[in-house]
Formats: C-alpha cells, sequence, structure tokens
DNA sequence: AACTGTTCCAACCGCCTCGGG
DNA sequence: GCCCGAGGCGGTTGGAACAGT
C-alpha cells in the first residue's frame, strides 16, 4: 500500500514537474498574444488555468490574466498619464495608500500595474530627491502645496487656451480637467486627514465623461465614467514637463514672497517655510483654488 | 563608438481571500 | 469546519531602452 502511494506521489510529482518544466516565463511572443485574444473573443475569459490549457499556451493562468488584464484588453490605454490622471492619482492615493486596483478603478483604461509603476517610479523619485519618505507629512504637503496646484494651474491654462475664454465651474469646455483637480486639490488641501466630511461636490458633464465627487468620502462617493477626453483635459502632460514644473515651484517659493504658498506649513521642506510659523489648518478651500485661477 | 549608469515597465512572486466540495 | 483551487492584490525584479560620459 505504501509502496503504491509512494509510486502514485512520485508520478504525480513527475508530471507537476514535467509539467512546470514546460510552462513559458518571460515576455510574450506575437503568437501568444494571438492566441490568447482569439481565444478570449471566442470564449469569453475567467477561469484562466483551464483558459490557458484549452488556448494551448504553455503559462500558467495567472501569467495569461496579467497578460489580458494589463496588456492586451482592448480598452487599456498606453502612453503618458494625463495632468487629469496623475492628479487623480496623487488624490486618490492620499485617501487610500497603496490600494493600486482600488485607484485604477477610477483611472478607465488604467491598471493597476501602471498606477503603481508610476507612483514608484515618478513619485517615489521625489521624495527620494527630497531625502524623504513619500508617507511623510512633509512629501504630503508637496504634493498636496506644490504639486497639486501646479498640475490644476497647467490644466487651466491649457483648457482657457484652448477655448480662449474663463472657464466656469461646470463649463463644460474645461470640466474634465480642472474641475476635477480643483476637486482633488480641495480634497487633499481641505481634508487633511482624509476623514473630514464632504464639502464641495463637482460634476463633469456627459460629453467627457462624468466625474461626481464628494469630497473627503469614501470610494462609494466617487465615481468616474465614460471617456477621458484629453482635448478638454489639456490634453498629454509628459510627466518629464511636470516634474520640470514641480521643481521650477520648489526653488521658486519663497516665504515672503507673497505668492501663492506662503501661508503654508511645509515643515522644513522648503528652506526658510519654517520660520513662518503659519497654521496647518490655514488650508484652502475650493474658492481659493479659483481665486488662484 | 564603446562603455556605464539610469529609467521604465512587463512580468513574476508570494500572500491573501473567497467560494465550492 | 476544513481543504483546495482560482483569482486578486501589492511588492519586487530583470532587462530593454535611453542618456550621459
Amino acid at each position: 500500500m505504501d509502496v503504491v502511494l509512494q509510486s502514485r506521489s512520485s508520478n504525480n510529482m513527475a508530471a507537476e514537474q514535467e509539467e512546470e518544466a514546460e510552462l513559458r516565463r518571460g515576455p510574450w511572443t506575437v503568437d501568444e498574444d494571438l492566441t490568447l485574444i482569439n481565444y478570449i473573443s471566442d470564449h469569453g475569459e475567467g477561469r484562466w488555468n483551464a483558459l490557458a490549457r484549452a488556448a494551448g499556451l504553455r503559462r500558467t493562468g495567472k501569467s495569461c490574466r496579467l497578460r489580458w488584464l494589463n496588456y492586451l484588453r482592448p480598452d487599456v490605454k498606453r502612453g503618458n498619464f494625463t495632468a487629469d490622471e496623475q492628479l487623480l492619482i496623487l488624490d486618490l492615493h492620499s485617501r487610500w495608500g497603496n490600494r493600486w486596483s482600488k485607484i485604477a478603478q477610477h483611472l478607465p483604461g488604467r491598471t493597476d500595474n501602471e498606477i503603481k509603476n508610476y507612483w514608484r517610479t515618478r513619485v517615489q523619485k521625489h521624495a527620494k530627491q527630497l531625502n524623504c519618505d513619500v508617507g511623510s507629512p512633509t512629501f504630503k504637503d508637496a504634493m498636496r502645496y506644490l504639486w497639486m496646484p501646479r498640475l490644476v494651474e497647467r490644466i487651466h491654462a491649457a483648457a482657457t487656451t484652448a477655448t480662449g475664454g474663463e472657464p466656469s465651474i461646470g463649463d463644460t469646455s474645461c470640466a474634465s480637467g480642472v474641475t476635477l483637480m480643483a476637486t482633488a486639490v480641495a480634497t487633499a488641501t481641505a481634508c487633511p486627514e482624509n476623514n473630514s466630511p464632504a464639502s464641495a461636490v463637482t460634476s463633469r458633464s456627459a460629453s467627457s465623461g462624468s466625474i461626481t465627487s464628494e469630497l473627503c468620502g469614501d470610494e462609494k462617493n466617487l465615481h468616474v465614467h465614460g471617456n477621458d477626453d484629453k482635448t478638454t483635459s489639456g490634453g498629454d502632460w509628459p510627466m518629464q514637463d511636470v516634474d520640470q514644473e514641480f521643481w521650477a515651484m520648489h526653488m521658486q517659493i519663497q516665504p515672503d514672497d507673497g505668492g501663492l504658498f506662503q501661508d503654508h506649513e511645509l515643515s522644513g521642506w522648503v528652506q526658510g517655510f519654517s520660520d513662518v510659523g503659519v497654521s496647518a489648518d490655514n488650508l484652502w478651500s475650493l474658492e481659493d483654488i479659483w481665486k488662484m485661477q
């Protein structure tokens, strides 16, 4: 009996090892991609292990799922993150932390993997250069008071240029970017600990997708739908541009220059700010964002 | 042109949760 | 209640592409 069991066990192990050895790893080939796409278009997705076998792919189910979700899905959006998306990521990350899939749900066409990579390569790079942790109050302040407002500013400028007029809240021509961004910044600034009640509501017209965001609420209160209209959001902003703006702003800010950021305590991050002694509670409202514009 | 360092991202890994038996 | 497989998630890594010297 023991011999039989042992024999079966070793047979199973051998089969597993054989199967393991047959499994492919590493980059996907065009043929594999086509096989997966064709199979899913015929049979649908799900049951990934069975799918991988049935499709004749020598890949694990996990690998197939990942390839499909992160790369082959028809609605996957590629290329640089728009300023809209960047600020939304900053905002949502400030609420939820490294909940990438949750954040990705609010960025149509973007995958959790892509957002995660963005965060690690771009955002964490800034933190490293500042010699602080991304989770530190210093870096959060830098995001809230410098990076995010700057994104709003740039989006607004692009929208204004595109439409030749002063935007207003609810104005479809600029609402997708500016309103959302104002929302995001207002969220980050008005609710620094992410637990304050909602104080502002914004909306975006259906023509450019719709956003209804009740600030500082839980995820049930924030909905992002529809397309991502780059023409109304100011178009693609290569991250490098934003980085340059970020650092340009960083270098410009002085505590006594009468600038936009003078009333905020940045806890030692911007040279001289520690001397200002202003209260961190003195935060922006949505109205202030618009005054800023 | 050759080499080195850096950046970026696709893919993998391990862990966790959930549902069915 | 327990076990097991599938799916999902966040963290990490390998290597191609690019930039700088």
